[in-house]
RNA sequence: GUGGUUGUAGCUCAGUUGGUUAGAGUGCCUGAUUGUGGUUCAGGAGGUCGCCGGUUCGAACCCGGUCUUCCACCCCA
């Protein structure tokens, strides 16, 4: 060994049993989706660079990996940047593709494209992987998988309802319990920076507010004050600050703060519209939370805003997230599109799984029975054997070497095969297998007949 | 992108103020046992001390850089 050889950082090689653990989670997300008729696509892993770029904040485009242009890229280059060493502006003039950042815009995107072929309102999922240039954490890679459901061509508000069930059920599936759906609603924030006179500046109102849980009233006062929202602005809304108690009760405090906002009413009334029929339609497992300080991912949001919080006892920030994007088709050229979708974060909620050992023991698809290999003549004879138990559905495999029999004894003990088959000369002349269960260490002399009516009970 | 932190055998980790040949547990291989695994016993293999450079008679240990891990900020699944 030359060198140590290693990947990427942030990225991870997945391993048997991880692998299982995270086709057991897809596999209970894709069901869902289904049950709830969505229809999978998938898109390629690189876009044109100007299909991303611009989509998600100056934040975002820092975090988007650029794939460098093929060729002698460097002549094409744009010479005055080049010369300034000015990074960010000679990023267009030598990289033209970069690898997608999520899976909503490149959705938006394909719904433009092919917008003649589909019947709308058009309800896809995708699961794939996503890239961002991040500086890891734990639960933070910089390769992770999305899986997404989106609704395009209905801005009925329904559809969030059904998404707040999609997010229960999936949960609910993977006997997660103590989920938190967190709902809010952009026009509620655009209600509040309109009744302190600060329309212009949202986004730093917002992202100062979701701070709130974290560094407290005055921490985001002080944030505020930063951004240039003065004091006196802030106390118009300072109700906000201490918003407790049940659903309804938040509602009719938003309802005094926000009284002169129309927008601000049109927020609190698709809030209840949603509230109200989750209180209806009842959730299994989740529960749904009123979080007016909820405001991440916020650039193409345009109404109600989800982030899922896992279980308490378990320290990782959302598993999930979505809302609805009234215009995102709007910048691919396709307008009056509304949008709504969700998103589970499959590499967080296997941590979270892990952690609160939630994954069944037997998630591990394997071999059930290893026949012992004692020379040629006698692997002919287990192989004929073999083959009809594979017909059979029963996994089955022939130790590749004549080797001692402890050795292949003990493979199949490490490989947790829970049976093992003997047949050498005796066995043979009887036309019989010998099957031991390497559990109890039990064994008995069977024909094929029986030896496949066993294991298939097993 | 900013600040901090981590790295020693396949894995989990010791390693004294810098001092011969860097250890333990576990795992691995061989044998006790040529048609019977897990337990036991005996023996064995396995290390560029993340990497590069510096200080020193001498570096796993001190210094600088770099990569990686995790944490905080930023942002986010």
């Amino acid at each position: 060994m030359a060198q140590k050889p290693s990947i990427p950082k942030g990225t991870r090689d997945f391993s048997p049993s991880e692998v299982a653990k995270r086709n057991y989670i897809v596999q209970k997300i894709q069901e869902q989706f289904q049950k709830f008729g969505f229809q999978p696509i998938e898109t390629p892993s690189f876009e044109n660079s100007d299909t991303l770029m611009g989509k998600y904040g100056e934040e975002g485009d820092r975090l988007i990996f650029k794939i460098l242009n093929s060729g002698d890229f460097l002549r094409k280059a744009d010479q005055k940047a080049y010369d300034a060493k000015d990074s960010l502006k000679i990023t267009s003039s030598i990289s033209e593709k970069a690898l997608r950042y999520d899976l909503t815009v490149p959705f938006a995107r394909y719904v433009v494209q092919h917008r003649n072929e589909l019947e709308f309102p058009f309800k896809r999922y995708q699961i794939q992987p996503v890239w961002r240039a991040d500086r890891p954490q734990k639960g933070r890679f910089r390769e992770f998988f999305q899986c997404d459901a989106d609704v395009v061509g209905s801005d009925s508000l329904w559809q969030e309802v059904e998404f707040v069930q999609l997010y229960d059920a999936v949960f609910s599936s993977l006997n997660l319990e103590g989920v938190s759906i967190k709902i809010n609603n952009r026009k509620i924030l655009s209600g509040f920076a309109e009744v302190i006179g600060e329309s212009d500046k949202l986004i730093d109102f917002t992202v100062a507010l979701d701070k709130l849980a974290k560094i407290g009233e005055d921490g985001v006062k002080k944030e505020m004050q930063e951004k240039g929202i003065s004091a006196e602005a802030i106390g118009k809304i300072q109700k906000v600050f201490g918003l407790k108690g049940t659903f309804s009760e938040k509602i009719s405090v938003l309802n005094d703060i926000l009284e002169t906002s129309e927008i601000g009413r049109k927020g609190i009334e698709e809030l209840e519209f949603v509230n109200n029929a989750i209180k209806n339609l009842g959730l299994e497992t989740a529960q749904l939370e009123l979080d007016v300080t909820l405001a991440r991912g916020l650039n193409y949001y345009t109404g109600a805003i989800f982030e899922i919080s896992a279980p308490e006892e378990v320290q990782m920030s959302s598993i999930g997230g979505g809302g609805r994007y009234d215009d995102l088709t709007g910048i691919f050229g396709l307008s009056d599109v509304s949008g709504v979708g969700i998103s589970f974060g499959l590499d967080r909620i296997y941590l979270v799984l892990e952690e609160l050992e939630l994954f069944p023991e037997t998630i591990t698809p394997n071999v059930k029975v290893l026949f012992i290999n004692f020379g040629n003549k006698e692997s002919l004879y287990c192989l004929k054997a073999v083959k009809q138990l594979r017909r059979a559905g029963i996994a089955t495999e022939l130790y590749p070497e004549e080797v001692k029999m402890k050795k292949q004894m003990n493979h199949a003990n490490k490989r947790d095969i829970p049976f093992v088959v003997l047949a050498g000369g005796e066995e043979m002349e009887q036309q019989k297998f010998t099957l031991k269960n390497m559990k109890s260490g039990e064994q008995e002399m069977l024909s094929l007949t029986e030896l496949q009516n066993r294991l298939k009970n097993e």
